[in-house]
DNA sequence: ACTGTTAATGAACAAAACGTTCGGAAACAG
DNA sequence: CTGTTTCCGAACGTTTTGTTCATTAACAGT
């Protein structure tokens, strides 16, 4: 409503992607925002508790983009009827998109934040398929879903994301279990 | 040889254990361990540089008892001609030995720099099986493989080790791509 | 047992970052 | 036009950090 807020958490996010990218996560402090996004010290107070909470608000406004389907913009569609298949190609196209930023948070010390989000939103998705295997309890098999892909995307950002979405959609599901290639 | 060196250190790793099982890692303050190792505040310096260089001292012990054969103890041997199942059970038993250690460390700020050993040792295990999958590069399978067993522990310590390692070293098989199985 | 070396002590210090407070200026909504 | 909200930024107290140093105690080798 108020443009100032708008304004004001703008400037805040852009001067924390800028930062990101080249400055490990530890070694920003909160002054560095501020004066990066030239703001007043209590303002940035007003808007975040701390600098990991901003780390936090910077993870829900990327993964809502990723997966929730009436987001804002309809770049990548993320439409419900789409395969499995489908869904993690898309998820891979849309973290090409801010690689940078995403490369810099995996690479310091925001890493753990950013993976306990990813991870939570990960869950949600993986639990609507209804996947099983054989003698494998379901929780496992989830957490093991869940888990391999957010190791392979850690994977992609090391190397750059030096390879397709293509190529890895083809990869990860050639070395997930046999039950799950037929879906 | 020292035996004040020894004893002194002694002091800071048995203070850190105690500590970290009820103590978020981010929490605890040099002073803390300082206090509850009973030792003077510039000793812990001339110890560890930081926290962070105690905590990795800390990974660096634990790990070389579980992956170096030459281990001071043979509480349970990891022999060089194990299957790589055996190896995989191996790990898991050790892990269970320190399981409130790995439990505190894992639930806070310190599980960063724990997996990150966690991992390079790991590599190290996998890289002497000759695994191989039909149409996935090597570097992307190690990876996986590596990725999946550090999920999983995860997922175990979460739990809160409720679970045998031969359960989950059989799940474990279950759910990796069908040439492992055949190993 | 003697002796030169090394470690432990803890008070004191400077520096950095944090999070808060507050009075005044500017922007906002209706 | 007006009452409300936000922004500003200097100032402040607090906490934690890492270092210094003179003193005391423990050690290893002969």
């Amino acid at each position: 409503m108020d443009r100032r807020i708008a304004k004001t958490r703008k400037a805040i996010f852009a001067a924390f992607d800028a930062l990101i990218v080249r400055t490990d996560y530890s070694k920003i402090s909160v002054q560095n925002i501020i004066d990066q996004a030239d703001i007043g010290r209590s303002t940035f107070y007003e808007h975040f508790e701390t600098k990991d909470e901003l780390l936090r608000a910077k993870c829900t406004d990327l993964f809502e983009h990723i997966f929730v389907p009436g987001g804002t913009e309809a770049t990548h569609a993320f439409s419900r009827n789409s395969t499995f298949e489908e869904k993690i190609m898309h998820i891979l196209y849309h973290l090409l998109d801010d690689k940078k930023v995403i490369k810099g948070i995996l690479a310091s010390e925001g890493r753990q934040i950013f993976l306990q989000y990813f991870r939570s939103y990960l869950a949600g998705a993986v639990e609507k398929e209804n996947i099983r295997v054989e003698e494998v309890p379901d929780v496992f098999l989830k957490n093991h879903i869940a888990g391999s892909f957010i190791e392979m995307v850690c994977w992609w950002a090391d190397c750059d994301f030096s390879e397709s979405p293509e190529n890895l959609t083809r990869w990860f599901f050639c070395v997930m279990p046999t039950p799950i290639a037929n879906l």
